[in-house]
DNA sequence: CGCGGACTTGAAGTTAGTCAATTAGAGTGG
DNA sequence: CCACTCTAATTGACTAACTTCAAGTCCGCG
């Protein structure tokens, strides 16, 4: 951690610019400013380690800006990300005592954090934001059941096609996407190798399905042919 | 649905016989009775559907006896079953106002269910139950993050040894395990095909590390050997 | 019993993975 | 500003794992 700002709680204050806050997130406002939780910002390096695997849950996280991966590992190094955090994303609500994964930042984050037992205090007296942690965990759930359907029975195209269609969803910008993420984390992420992941974005680009002004900044030119794709 | 009883929400009515009563189904049960829901048993014969992926998701179930699949399928009828579901444990607790998977009795399968709407007013007024809802529901992500490293990493043979200590550990009876699932069935969980599963299993039979009764009558020889294999 | 679905097993085919080489691009320091 | 370096990404050739297709066998149920 690099940097440490108290904030006041207030909603205002906690939009990142550009970055429209999504349900979960005005949520996660909602419960800060009506518990009168005290929210802490923190910055990460790229690649840093935010909470791992296993460790005590002590905090629940905001994106402000950047963004993160958690993910489970195998003891060989296998790796499956379970989902990619943008800003406004909450993250790190893992009901119970520890964390079930491990969260890293992909480029230099800011999050926003609350103290996990606070919440919970705020939750036992305050009928709304128990509901909101309860709805916040379901909206995870119900990326994850997408997700298996998404690793166990789609084919490499359909499951780039899918993600292409996620991350132009969650943050496109005029029309272009940078993506903050590798092509190994891609493919961590679909269930595919890097090399997989590659060859599958080539092949959309030949076909005109999209363009790229670098690797990580992509066009779709077709969405509707990409959903075709996916299944 | 072929039978239909009113039940007392009492507890103690509610644990199938020799079906150890798991936290979450607790907690079910303790929603039942704080809140005064009224409980109905029904049953369904194997195979039928108890509610459909998109349906307005009106009631909250618990298995009393029998077993329950939930899956996704893809347009051309690739099916992902994320779960399977045991005596005692609950499911259909989708917050949202659609189910979110399609639910089948895998086998004949008497179910007790509760008004979901119901359970909401309950959560509203009742601060336990709104944590119950809301583990429960975490216990599920719970499950499915697991089951994405499974579907996204692990090798045919690494998710077949997962399979069986899951079942293992929630179904065997006297070291037996009594499979209620088809092969298709297992295949659809673990992101493979019935002949993959096939012969994994008769892969670990010839090692000696399980003995076949019958095709789904299963003892685990070599539990140690099964985790090594687990990754 | 004997019918029919479930399961097993074999052989061939396909998809994605592995290994390896090359290219592109971002960041660094002269 | 440009050369250098290092990592990320692409691409190719080959391989392995799993799927597909196709017989058979088992066995649970009428």
């Amino acid at each position: 951690m690099h940097t440490q700002t108290i904030t006041a709680p207030a909603t205002h204050a906690l939009n990142a610019p550009h970055a429209p806050v999504s349900p979960p997130a005005d949520q996660f406002s909602i419960i800060a400013s009506c518990s009168g939780v005290i929210a802490i910002e923190f910055s990460y390096r790229k690649d840093e380690e935010i909470y791992g695997e296993g460790e005590p849950s002590e905090y629940v996280y905001q994106v402000i800006r950047g963004a993160v991966r958690t993910y489970k590992l195998l003891t060989d190094g296998r790796r499956q990300i379970g989902a990619f955090h943008l800003a406004g994303d909450v993250f790190g609500l893992d009901p119970g005592t520890s964390h079930r994964l491990t969260a890293e930042a992909i480029t230099d984050t800011t999050v926003r954090l609350v103290k996990r037992r606070s919440l919970e205090t705020a939750a036992g007296s305050n009928i709304r934001v128990a509901h909101n942690l309860w709805t916040m965990t379901a909206s995870d759930l119900r990326h994850a059941e997408d997700h298996m359907l998404l690793l166990g029975r789609k084919t490499a195209m359909e499951k780039v096609a899918t993600f292409l269609l996620e991350m132009d969803r969650r943050l496109a910008n005029a029309g272009m996407m940078a993506l903050p993420m590798c092509r190994r984390d891609i493919g961590d992420y679909l269930g595919l190798t890097l090399e997989t992941v590659s060859r599958a974005l080539s092949q959309l680009n030949e076909q005109g399905i999209l363009v790229f002004s670098s690797a990580r900044q992509i066009v779709l030119r077709n969405r509707q042919r990409l959903a075709d794709m996916d299944a």
